[in-house]
RNA sequence: GACCGCUUAGCUCAGCUGGUAGAGCAACUGACUUUUAAUCAGUAGGCCAAGGGUUCAAAUCCCUUAGCGGUCACCA
């Protein structure tokens, strides 16, 4: 009965009671045996679901002499062997592993699996007198062996930096993970479906971008050597977009692309991260609103079949139309404050601070108002709303409001507090764009590490003629949060950016 | 970037006002055999994030560093 001390230091006796040692030592006997750890090719008949719906209707107890293969990774193992768990895309389904289907040698092989390794599965279908949904295996085949113990199969894997960086381990033992970003997968398509459907072309423009622009944001930079130039990754697509709108390549444009922006991280920035872009010809601000809420409205319903969604404790209604108002207006709403009503940036920096929102002396009236809007209103926009009529001072390639020239036309849409779209008529006039420019590179050379740079081919194109054209973009993380109850951007990018290890 | 918090076995977590490390799962040995987190008996597994200090004595108190998380700031 004693024990053979496996703690002995014996170099060439491995402890097995270390799992991955184990492990190691179960892949020499697999060798030994001339069995390939690794093989290349498994026929699959069915995978997991496919069988748990084809042979839904069997009773309890009953077999048939139906053939199948399957594979998956192995999740659980009980009775020795007698009942593996296998696990692949799909779902899940039992094997089942007795004497009286199997030979020695086949159940012999069984001792050498582990929880985490992939196998193949040859078997007839039955349900066990306890209703569960098994292959009777009459044999096995080793597909992968694992060589890493899998965390906990019941507490799974919580340490959120392990789940982040080692998302595979995440994804395998995390249902709710693989749940989360397969639905990403599906929101993409759907805005992709939609916008094809309306006969948009989708295209791809530079993440490489000598001229940092599109967007007030600081920038990555970068170094291509054979050029020996500096450039940067953008931090939006949208003056190549419109470029592409301004050459008459189609009337509708639209980009699915990663932005990049060098700025902090939190629960809902990540330093890249996905956005559509759509530029349509002779689209004016109002169309687009139409357009987001459709376009939002048909992918929610896509993914939930229905517009209500809940999102932690608020019951979010994209039902159409969705409220619009003015930013104006709605600081007036939520703090009685009118800022329509002064006209100087001094007035507007007395009349925030009357509510505690401090800005710098320097501050424009449109800062003021973006500020106070931010502070006061931004978190209590829970049911989708458009945000119009935004300060010219902060919005450089808008054009200017037809009613009121401190104003552009341009929305933002809120939905559960956070901003989810940007779009506005675009601003046309070459002119105004060159003066505009100018102003971002004075705000630039004053400090302003987000200020765009002057971009003459940009100008050189308005020259050409950009017809009357709307433009809207919105972050796919975040709508993809609200669909997938999210509260972290992390959980809906397979592989967030987090600091590297140094060790 | 600032403040607060976390880091203990492969995984999930206990560990009291300081007294020298525990459980479940996974692993290993055996028993049992139509299970569903199978069960039962046993075995092994730890520089308590890293470094420094206080103390007779530190996982526990203090300092530094690292990673992570939360809040705030900037932003989508």
């Amino acid at each position: 009965m004693a024990q053979e001390k496996n703690t002995a230091k014996d170099e060439n006796s491995p402890d097995l009671t270390d799992p991955r040692q184990a492990k190691e030592h179960k892949l020499q006997l697999l060798l030994e045996k001339g069995i390939n750890p690794y093989p290349p090719k498994f026929d699959r008949s069915h995978q997991a679901a496919e069988i748990q719906a084809k042979y839904e209707g069997l009773e309890n107890g009953e077999e048939t002499k139906d053939v199948v293969r399957v594979a998956g990774r192995i999740m659980a193992i009980r009775n020795n062997g007698m009942f593996i768990d296998l696990m692949d895309a799909s779902g899940k389904v039992q094997i089942f592993c007795h004497k009286d289907s199997m030979d020695e040698e086949a159940l012999d092989l069984l001792k050498l699996y582990d929880i985490g390794d992939v196998i193949g599965a040859e078997g007839t279908m039955r349900r066990t007198p306890r209703g569960e949904l098994s292959v009777r295996c009459t044999s096995t085949v080793m597909l992968t062996k694992s060589l890493m113990p899998l965390p906990d199969k019941h507490a799974g894997l919580a340490d959120v930096e392990t789940r982040y960086r080692q998302r595979y381990l995440d994804l395998v033992v995390n249902e709710e993970s693989r749940e989360t970003l397969r639905t990403r997968s599906k929101i993409v398509r759907f805005i992709r479906d939609y916008m094809d459907d309306m006969g948009a072309i989708e295209v791809e423009t530079p993440n490489l971008q000598a001229i940092m622009g599109g967007a007030s944001a600081k920038p990555f930079v970068t170094h291509h050597n054979a050029l020996d130039s500096n450039f940067y990754l953008r931090v939006a697509p949208e003056l190549a977009l419109k470029r592409l709108i301004i050459g008459g390549l189609s009337d509708s444009v639209y980009e699915i692309g990663r932005c990049f922006r060098n700025e902090g991280i939190s629960i809902k920035h990540n330093p890249e991260f996905t956005s559509i872009e759509a530029y349509h010809a002779y689209y004016d601000y109002y169309d687009l609103m139409d357009l987001v809420e459709d376009l939002v409205g048909t992918v929610v319903e896509r993914v939930h079949g229905t517009k209500k969604i809940t999102f932690g404790k608020n019951e979010i209604d994209f039902g159409t139309p969705w409220k619009r108002a003015t930013m104006c207006d709605l600081i007036k709403e939520h703090t009685g404050l009118d800022f329509m009503a002064v006209e100087t940036a001094e007035d507007a920096i007395a009349l925030a601070k009357t509510k505690g929102v401090h800005m710098d002396e320097g501050s424009n009236w449109g800062q003021v108002v973006a500020e106070v809007f931010d502070e006061r209103c931004e978190a209590k926009m829970i049911q989708p709303t458009h945000v119009m009529d935004l300060p010219l001072d902060i919005s450089p390639l808008a054009k200017v409001h037809r009613d009121n020239p401190r104003l552009v036309e341009r929305f933002e849409t809120y939905i559960n507090g956070w901003e989810i779209a940007n779009a506005f008529s675009e601003l046309n006039d070459p002119k105004i764009q060159h003066q505009r420019f100018e102003e971002q590179v004075k705000q630039g050379e004053a400090g302003d590490e987000e200020a765009q740079m002057m971009d003459d081919d940009f100008v050189t194109a308005l020259e050409v003629g950009l017809p009357p054209t709307g433009g809207w973009g919105m972050g796919i993380d975040r709508l993809v949060m609200l669909l997938t109850n999210s509260s972290n951007i992390r959980d809906v990018i397979c592989f967030p950016t987090l600091k590297p290890k140094n060790d």
